[in-house]
DNA sequence: TTGACAAAGTGAACGGCGTTTACTTTTTTG
DNA sequence: CAAAAAAGTAAACGCCGTTCACTTTGTCAA
């Protein structure tokens, strides 16, 4: 079963080491504050040790951010899991994700960072590169999940592969309006204050309903 | 009328060809692609004369992001103006929003960018620095738009600020998405393909149906 | 056990960055 | 025209990611 010897362990655990370090000073400061000299200082090594264990500093943190997605997937199922009831799992489903991405703040934008060019012709090759990333299995695992509220009616006239991404979207969106700003959704004097419990669970509620919804 | 004088209409030329040099550069390549060294370069100046005209990177950065939140605001309320009956309205204006936030991908993010942390004590001093805001001025516009809906009892059981909060996530994400993923929404080979105007059309309308609904 | 080879680790450097400082040149103005 | 103010600059500071030549340490077959 893949023993390891006791080189392969030591290089395990400065490896370990490195990745502990810079998750530390990633979810409190982001990609500001990481630095590879920084990390370099805070575990006793020189800076170009670290480049005995990871490519580049984008490959470092790349690993940090499939951890963490790994981890937001995970707690989804779970929940997914704990739900029987249709649209309760729907819901449920939908605030599992908003929360953790929430929990790490600096992960989740970083997994969404860099603007892409849109390539308009079908490049159909990056599909199987797009289910085997972070994002992909977010889609795929709410698509299902969309998928069987069609089968079983509750979403009578949606097409699964629009709806999914019109609500991935708006999930997506949410979560990315509470890091960016910081009164969000509360304290706006405008209107009554409303804490993010209740509002994430309006927010889904709005969604599901749009879901059920016939056309107009 | 304020009168410029030769000096302040020189200082003004350099400066714009500042802004002018940066906001390109912006554009293409984003925060990651401009520098103080390239745009001096660019403009032939030393790079220590642009400290003359912008307190730092940052603030030069500021004034782009906030010249292009001008245009989307104002590309939205002709927009408003050109659509009477209010339905059409709200999804006219919610697509011009995606629209011309996917035209300067790069200036739309940044805008969005920063993780805040989340002062739970009710901070209401920055409520008034969030209406100067980018960011507060597009979410007074919508909420204004949207209690019109309610008023009229199109949109019968809302409560306008969740609403609009509501919405707003449901475009931010939409927009987010369309410039982090590569193939979004069209190209995923487990469905047909779907391009960005009818899905941006759909998407809007799923929302004003959620807005629309009544409770379950 | 020893000698060869690989792996781990390092100090110093390269080229880049934002920014500041001390300085010179140009322009405005009393 | 002199003095003050503004515009512009070269050089440096302290960061950064990354590379390279080098030394140290560990492994393993003869």
């Amino acid at each position: 079963m893949a023993e390891l010897s006791p080189a392969e362990r030591r290089r395990q655990r400065v490896r370990d080491m490195i990745l502990n370090a810079a998750e530390k000073v990633f979810a409190e400061e982001g990609e500001t504050g990481l630095s590879i000299r920084r990390l370099a200082d805070e575990i006793d090594y020189s800076p170009a040790a670290i480049y005995k264990y990871f490519g580049s500093k984008d490959d470092l943190v790349e690993e940090l951010k499939s951890a963490f997605f790994a981890r937001l997937m995970s707690k989804v199922e779970a929940t997914y899991a704990a739900h029987e009831e249709y649209l309760d799992r729907c819901r449920a489903c939908i605030q599992t994700y908003i929360y953790t991405a929430l929990e790490r703040p600096h992960h989740y934008t970083a997994a969404f960072s860099g603007v892409q060019e849109h390539d308009a012709g079908g490049d159909e090759a990056r599909w199987d590169e797009f289910v085997e990333s972070t994002s992909g299995q977010a889609y795929i695992m709410f698509r299902d999940l969309i998928d069987q509220g069609r089968q079983q009616g509750v979403f009578p006239e949606i097409d699964t592969a629009v709806a999914t991404k019109s609500a991935w979207a708006s999930m997506h969106g949410l979560v990315m309006l509470m890091i960016h700003l910081p009164h969000f959704p509360g304290s706006f004097p405008d209107s009554e204050a409303i804490d993010r419990e209740t509002f994430i669970a309006r927010h889904a509620d709005l969604l599901v309903r749009g879901l059920s919804a016939k056309k107009m």
